[in-house]
DNA sequence: CTGATATAGTTAGCAAGGCTAATTAAAACT
DNA sequence: AGTTTTAATTAGCCTTGCTAACTATATCAG
């Protein structure tokens, strides 16, 4: 993939190309371990921001989540069934929800990070300490690069 | 994100943590330039195996996108009525399927890939030449780490 | 060579998750 | 008090994933 027109590309370009591909193929690894916790996958994003972040209105959410409110009602809707969030009324501002997750959504989150995370600490741990330490740095200044 | 338990994850651990959330952000940004192609996400990425990988039975589609055979024969419906890929039958084996991008699917994914190498180089090229050559080792060693 | 089995692809039908447009209820602002 | 803005929901659409069931062709066993 990506080998036709190289020679067209300069060389930041073609580490944008790796950086890219590298990225989708750690992430499409790491979703199967995910998929363990029986909870779909736009479930679990905004239930992760809720266990991490706290208690947030349901725009909040969304915009968070960077989707639309009516698709982060229905997925609220979802999680409320199973019971793993709950939906408050705003006492300041009777229009807003206030959405927080429960014991049990909050539990079930922290087993499937500590298993995602244990997933790919395997595979970086079979890296040299120099290795890991280029990740490091790199994180570091993919972030830098990325934001604004 | 992820400050709570810090504590109770060793370092290589909290690398993998930091490595799941940057890629998940940097390809939630990329994702905005692909929408601009007007192809979407499934669509666009079975085309690129297709102009990238050449010519490919249905189920080689599926399976190189790791989907299941009737996602796939309805993603490539869609791209061809779109006009951007073709079927032919296979004559040696009748039950089989040649799908093959046309001229105008090459050339649209020739153009979102080159709106989204540029984008992401057009951030890359703010960091310094170091930066970029540990993002470089970094992608490397990603690999490396996550093969077998 | 014929009947059984296996394989390639499609069709039908379901669920999740994205969107816009329209609605309802409350708040904020003339 | 009446209008406008805002928070959330509902309705209805599209895309993309799945499994189960079907069709057509190929292959294999006897």
């Amino acid at each position: 993939m990506g080998k036709l027109n190289k020679t067209a590309m300069n060389k930041t370009e073609e580490l944008a190309d790796r950086l890219h591909s590298t990225a989708i193929h750690l992430l499409r690894q790491v979703r199967v371990q995910d998929a363990a916790t029986g909870i779909a996958p736009a479930r679990l994003s905004a239930l992760s921001v809720l266990v991490f972040g706290g208690p947030i209105s349901l725009n909040g959410l969304a915009s968070a989540e960077q989707v639309r409110p009516p698709t982060m009602s229905r997925i609220v809707d979802a999680l409320e069934s199973e019971g793993l969030v709950r939906r408050r009324t705003n006492e300041q501002d009777r229009r807003a929800v206030v959405i927080e997750a429960t014991e049990k959504g909050a539990a079930i989150l922290w087993q499937g990070r500590k298993r995602r995370v244990k997933f790919l600490a395997r595979h970086l741990s079979r890296l040299s300490a120099a290795e890991r330490r280029q990740i490091e740095n790199a994180v570091r200044a993919i972030q830098k690069a990325m934001t604004k």
